[in-house]
DNA sequence: TTGAAAGCGCTAACAC
DNA sequence: GTGTTAGCGCTTTCAA
């Protein structure tokens, strides 16, 4: 596949290389390396000499060429579905606080669009350019996923339990449960859940599945049968979650309350609920799962989900597996809790 | 500064490497390279034989050695002050389809904490790392800009002007503008406008200079005078926003319209409003700036900004740059526009 | 504890 | 057109 070269002539300023600390410091390029690199076997002297010969040219390594002698690219690939989204945004921030700490640079990989993950899959521009992987509830094929796991280097995953892959996530069903309980144990017994795209942009999201199934089931244990028409599918985000609502709005007979899949959805439902004046919680509740920022804004009942913790845990997962401190492939579950605010309350008698 | 290096062994599977491509295809390395990279003196059999071989083995060439080897790395850095928030999210997507579909990788550099920052400017991870910079409204000091210029690589900037360096932004002046017009063309005299705080995190906004001093120009213009207390400054975000609004309440009189510096601002004082039972926009007008995708859902009146537009502008001068059609350093000013909702009414007569 | 020297895997200049 | 040959700037044995 040739490649398209830009003329860029790199005429960039002389960077002083190691041979000139070396002859600065009056040492072997040998010995500067491994003084800056805190190396046992040099004495204090020397590694004073060295460091403010470096210091004194503004010397810094660079990481192409020390990276290809020694194999280690002090990078990591964060690859992500959407970066736009609270979610992952909030993800790969907690997860780049405890990199950058460690003095890892992170690499962003945005799938969003179709042809940028296929190009994605295609170039795996991850090939011998990072040290490890971090992915973000993906919803990847087989073939992808394979992909990812033949650059052999360690891998975690947040919201997406992979075989044999370490995760952070939170239990789905759990928090569903948790949505559903509250709702339940106000009287609600005709409640809807509305969800995004089945497999939005081509991604097969887990948490999709996780969070319809963990609704029928949590009905069911409250001895209530879930029915397919009130559990309406639509894109995603805000405006999805506006049309999941008007569908529901003009089928047969309106729910008392709705759980959304994510909070992004409620709020789009709230948005139509309003504009069709609909009392929200009078005529119909809402609860949605996330906590999103904007969830206290709108009042909204929600189960929180701590995110830059995810992405934090993560984080060290891959630094402890780098430092070769690797257990089994770890699967943590964060805690999810119910916040709830103006926007449940009992159903209506009637 | 001696660094702890974690004792990860790279013990990864073997890729094919140049050579494993040349002897397959039985040419030589060099020719391989040519052919990979689409160069001119390369026969079409020879080109497809190499291509074939690269198939066969997945070979992807070594970007260290590459990089090494020709000076480039085909990477550019993305600085951001937050990548949480609504618009660097949305700019950094826009460059990042640009710029990715050239076949550039993306290193973000996220500076949120203070001790990111100085992390950041103290380590100079950029340093030959990356072929150019894309920065985002970073309210740096003179010393940390130098630092960046003094990497000496193509540079261009979202959101602020820096002297010398191309800029892809928005007239801010004008966006107050037509904010304060609009509002005085309802009727309104008493205008406030609340900010978010001065140097958040130590980074030194432009925009909050700029938009406050558009706020006065444009309320002259208008024949009014800018009074101090009703132009109080908080902290950032919804939560900023609401503290700001709560401070106006407590206020000797309440104006009847309040301009916000961005629409997160505003979203958090018509919180404190809904709380406090102010009618809105019966009582008080409210403006944002931006067009958060939450504007819609909350109704707010706002002046509209193109983000990922801009970062897709950014992230195409970056590329012209580096394919040498380098112009004057630009400054593109993209248009704003006011996006009339319902958070805006002219005042009640009294 | 330090220096010398051999790569790491590629690109580019120069022959042929 | 294609092969050969120096490096690119480090790290890392191996000796000393």
């Amino acid at each position: 596949m040739p490649d398209e070269v830009p003329p860029f002539t790199p005429a960039r300023a002389r960077h002083a290389g190691i041979v000139d600390v070396a002859r600065l410091a009056g040492v072997s390029p040998g010995t500067v390396s491994r003084s800056l690199r805190g190396h046992q076997n040099v004495s204090p002297i020397t590694r004073q000499k060295v460091l403010d010969a470096a210091r004194e040219l503004s010397y810094r390594a660079s990481p192409q060429a020390s990276g290809l002698a020694s194999g280690r690219t002090r990078t990591i690939g964060v690859v992500v579905p959407y970066v736009t989204r609270w979610f992952y945004a909030n993800a790969v921030a907690g997860a780049y606080d405890v990199l950058s700490a460690a003095g890892y640079d992170v690499l962003l990989y945005h799938l969003g669009s179709a042809e940028a993950r296929d190009r994605f899959f295609e170039r795996m521009p991850l090939t011998r350019r990072v040290d490890a992987v971090l992915t973000l509830t993906l919803g990847l094929t087989e073939e992808h996923v394979r992909a990812l796991r033949a650059l052999d280097i360690p891998l975690v995953t947040i919201g997406r339990r992979l075989p044999g892959v370490a995760c952070v996530r939170i239990d789905d069903a759990e928090a569903v449960r948790h949505a559903v309980y509250h709702l339940v144990h106000q009287g609600h017994r005709e409640i809807a859940m509305i969800s995004g795209e089945k497999d939005e942009d081509g991604f097969d999201f887990r948490t999709w599945h996780d969070r319809r199934e963990g609704f029928v089931d949590a009905l069911a244990s409250a001895g209530i049968e879930a029915q397919p028409e009130l559990m309406p599918s639509s894109r995603g985000g805000i405006e999805g979650g506006a049309q999941a609502m008007a569908q529901l709005l003009s089928g047969p007979r309106l729910p008392t309350a709705v759980l959304a899949e994510y909070d992004e959805l409620a709020i789009g439902a709230l948005r139509t609920l309003r504009r069709a004046g609909v009392a929200v919680p009078g005529r119909v509740s809402v609860v949605g799962i996330d906590d999103h920022e904007m969830a206290a804004v709108v009042d909204l009942t929600t189960v929180a989900q701590p995110v830059s913790d995810q992405g934090a845990a993560a984080g060290r997962m891959l630094l402890d597996i780098l430092a070769g401190a690797a257990p089994d492939p770890v699967d943590v579950v964060v805690p999810t809790r119910l916040v709830i605010r103006g926007t449940t309350a009992a159903p209506r008698r009637g």
